[in-house]
DNA sequence: GCCAATTGTTTTGTATATAAAACATCAATA
DNA sequence: TATTGATGTTTTATATACAAAACAATTGGC
């Protein structure tokens, strides 16, 4: 047999091996023949192919340009943005950080805490400068950025003990916390100040400001972010304009959530 | 027995179950339990469980707010999102439509045709005015608007003839074609002119110019658009400035696709 | 605080999804 | 052109996914 064995008797592994084959599709950059999938699955052609024809068939496949190829179809788009369309917080907060990227010319973003990773909701770019690579789904590892330990002080300190047991840490750059206790020392940081401001923490030459976001329990759900490049920062007006107003605008995202504190 | 009989032997039931859950799930704006889940799908609840089983422990389902339910999960996003960056034409248009929405500060769009619909790949939002809905990934009915008429200009006549057979055509302006004839009129249109200009064709007091891209063999493969309020639009700088400049937009695309046809 | 109804979970006999093997089709090489 | 190898497709015997039924745990109404 392959991998590992189905402990799981409530395991539907047509579905399960169908879910694969999109993920696959996904991650490959070109169209994959059907020996192809079947190869990176470990699974016999025919198998494999009544996968394909059910995938194909509902059009979460469809034909590659060459023959015989297969690409993820748009039927997968629809689910993503289904989800992000079902987060009540993208909805609410995209006009006012289309708002905050036009007073402060930098660009803008939204993320929530998906496991370990920061996961990006949305996104306004600035216009000056270059147009950075689209963020919007993308994920980063959290303990590494300084929107991770914005998101993480929403957790509790045995809550954030088990998120770094068996969390392997390598140093991103020289201030990339490699340990529980660094990184507790960030996210506390962040909690007496209400605010991180990140200069090449994570990208050389890269500045950025993340300010939390509260739902009416007043738990931390999300992260309001204003980044680019040092070269597009006026570093003199950052705590005079750029951190105030990113905190209005978290704050008034907070506030549509039902977030009734003060913070 | 519930819905249609398995006529396919090569279907995989517990995919297309599992996949139903997640649309079912995309189109539900709120989570749900196991039970409703069942109850839309007219599936056991049994069978249920272990399909939302599978799915959450994949990470494509996730718990909602209250107990017992549940919402899409991140990694659908994951899926989407490949789906996007496998489609070579967004990562070649996208700085293209950036530049010219910052010329013409009007919003701009890619699109394609899936089926009988405009599917939308990528879109920059005008700085000015309000902000729209988000569009990236949303499909309108391709016989209704500018856009579509000029992406079915790549289809010949016996395919456009196939396009509407059987397709239903309710009218939704008085602007929109009704029948096979009114829309190839429409498509005609487009041939001699290269362009369609929208006005209020769609969404009244919205106005639109929607421009082809062509592919190495000359193919139509996607359109270029602008659009936005009437109030946004200079009218007397149409003709003169922004038709030429997405016409220009297109051409870059097309020929960083291999185009090397002189429309 | 009881009862009824609804929901989530487990069990289990049987209908069926599955992978091996056979077959068919194509591409490349000698 | 014949031969080899690989790929897509069909068949089929058997392992197993499935839905009904039983069970457990909630919930809501009176």
């Amino acid at each position: 047999m392959s991998e590992s064995a189905n402990h799981d008797i409530y395991f539907v592994p047509g579905l399960h091996r169908g879910l694969r084959v999109l993920e696959i599709l996904g991650a490959a950059k070109t169209p994959m023949s059907l020996s192809e999938i079947a190869r990176a699955m470990d699974l016999s052609r025919s198998s494999a192919f009544r996968l394909v024809y059910t995938l194909r068939q509902m059009e979460f496949l469809k034909d590659g340009e060459q023959k015989n190829t297969y690409t993820l179809g748009a039927k997968v788009l629809n689910l993503g943005f289904a989800y992000l369309s079902n987060q009540p917080i993208t909805t609410i907060a995209r006009p006012l950080l289309a708002q905050l990227r036009d007073t402060t010319g930098v660009s803008t973003h939204l993320s929530v805490l998906e496991g370990h990773n920061v996961l990006y909701l949305g996104s306004h770019q600035a216009r000056s400068g270059f147009v950075s690579n689209m963020v919007t789904g993308t994920r980063v590892e959290a303990y590494t950025t300084a929107i991770g330990w914005c998101l993480l002080s929403g957790k509790s300190d045995s809550e954030l003990a088990a998120f770094c047991k068996g969390l392997d840490m390598p140093p991103i750059t020289k201030h990339t916390p490699t340990s529980f206790q660094t990184l507790k020392a960030r996210v506390d940081q962040m909690r007496t100040d209400g605010f991180v401001v990140s200069h090449g923490f994570r990208e050389p030459g890269g500045s950025s400001i993340a300010v939390p976001v509260w739902d009416q329990a007043g738990k931390v759900v999300a992260c309001v972010n204003l980044s680019g490049p040092d070269s597009g920062f006026d570093f003199d007006k950052l705590k005079s304009f750029y951190l105030p107003e990113t905190k209005a605008t978290a704050l008034r995202i907070s506030r549509e959530l039902g977030y009734e504190g003060s913070n």
